[in-house]
DNA sequence: GCAAAAGTGTTGGGAGTACACCCATGA
DNA sequence: TCATGGGTGTACTCCCAACACTTTTGC
């Protein structure tokens, strides 16, 4: 602590924004309207500001990018990413948060950025698409964050609207990992695992056959025992 | 990305060195020798240099407090810590490192720091000492994320000597959970766990009774399955 | 009745725990 | 020979995947 020499530096926070949508795991990205990588996807992101911790910026930017309210969405930090070129015009750090939401309305009110779209995780990822900075990285490595956390805490309830049917959560569970999962199975040990999901009194909210009883999240944080995915 | 202005700022690696030394857990601390927190314990850091990569700051950071050879070293990115007031000098964003290692010789041999010393965690992490800034959650944070990682990693191994015995492997896990655990069943799972470790073909290293095999870390990067600590 | 989804019962195998037991060394 | 730790065998339990089966709705 002794260097008081500061050459151009900057912290910024960029988003994973995560929901299931079409029972696909899709991802938030807006289109860069400016060099550099004008014209390619990019992570929804910005400065730090001086009176605001990291996850106070990451929840701001949250807001502005989504106007979910805050308690609807869990938010977690993900990793920094601190590569000396990765921002061609100066020296930025930036500290990459993960939000999971539920299924939103569309982004299109985006405040400042040009379009934000929902875009599936299978596509920012594959081959074809080239995100802005190093963003694919962190986009990867978000979503391994996702689906790791799914097998052993209660977050997938993160993804469902305030009250969910087992069928709901199994669906998020399948759209994050890509497999199917025994429904019977799935349902029982879900309902088994304390607290998980809360059982509410309506039932209804028909798709098809027999109505399914609703549910809320749990106050657990832990899984015991955790839902594995299959050891592939 | 429309912000020039730049209220100075400062990006810095601190680490949570953890070895196994004398049946317990300790971590890397040195006595601040100045304002602020002056004569407190604090974990080893400093500057991100504008050329460097935050894992190449840690990496140098742990060289020169430590003086190990890089590859004899688990490093991973632990979390970033930014509250506006947590250095009262100046606008601190921090990213904080675990690094893992076999018993060292002794950290005397610090450059510049003060007085650099092993302490056990339970002691750092108790309320008889307070350390510097907020080392405290971060080293609480880093001990229990080495401690999960045990669970389904083979990240035991980074504690280990390059060639070690079983028994030495369970210590490191009795050492860091802080439990017990069952001679004869630990060897078992972790021979039968593929990719964990690895049978060279000396014996001998005698601690007592019939000699043990030694062996070598594996390359797997998961355990499967892992190893639990008990559902207490 | 039939299709579709919700939910429960049953069963066989695999993994974990507890612990008896044998092996190989030094003293 | 005994003490000490290394390592294997075994029995019991519990969890989980697979799937048969019952329940409750809409058409």
């Amino acid at each position: 602590m002794t260097d008081t020499h500061h050459p151009p530096l900057a912290v910024t926070v960029d988003l994973v924004v995560l929901t299931v949508r079409e029972d696909e795991l899709q991802a938030l990205v807006i289109r860069r309207g400016e060099a550099p990588y004008k014209g390619r996807w990019a992570l929804p992101g910005g400065f730090v500001q001086p009176d605001e911790d990291l996850e106070t910026a990451a929840a701001r930017e949250l807001q502005e990018e989504t106007g979910l309210p805050r308690e609807r969405v869990h938010l977690e930090q993900l990793a920094s990413y601190g590569a000396p070129n990765r921002d061609p015009r100066m020296r930025v750090v930036t500290v990459a948060h993960i939000a999971l939401a539920a299924d939103l309305p569309v982004p299109e009110a985006g405040t400042d950025a040009a379009c934000a779209d929902w875009r599936t995780v299978s596509d920012l990822l594959s081959n074809r698409t080239k995100l802005a900075f190093d963003h694919t990285q962190i986009l990867r490595d978000g979503v391994e964050r996702a689906r790791s956390k799914l097998e052993y805490t209660p977050l997938a309830a993160a993804f469902c609207p305030r009250e969910f049917t087992i069928r709901e959560l199994r669906h998020v569970y399948e759209a994050v990992w890509g497999a199917t999962i025994d429904p019977r199975n799935f349902h029982r040990k879900v309902s088994k695992t304390p607290g998980f999901v809360i059982p509410t009194d309506s039932m209804t909210t028909r798709e098809g056959g027999r109505p399914a009883r609703l549910y809320r999240a749990g106050n657990a944080q832990l899984l015991h025992p955790p839902l594995l995915r299959g050891t592939d």
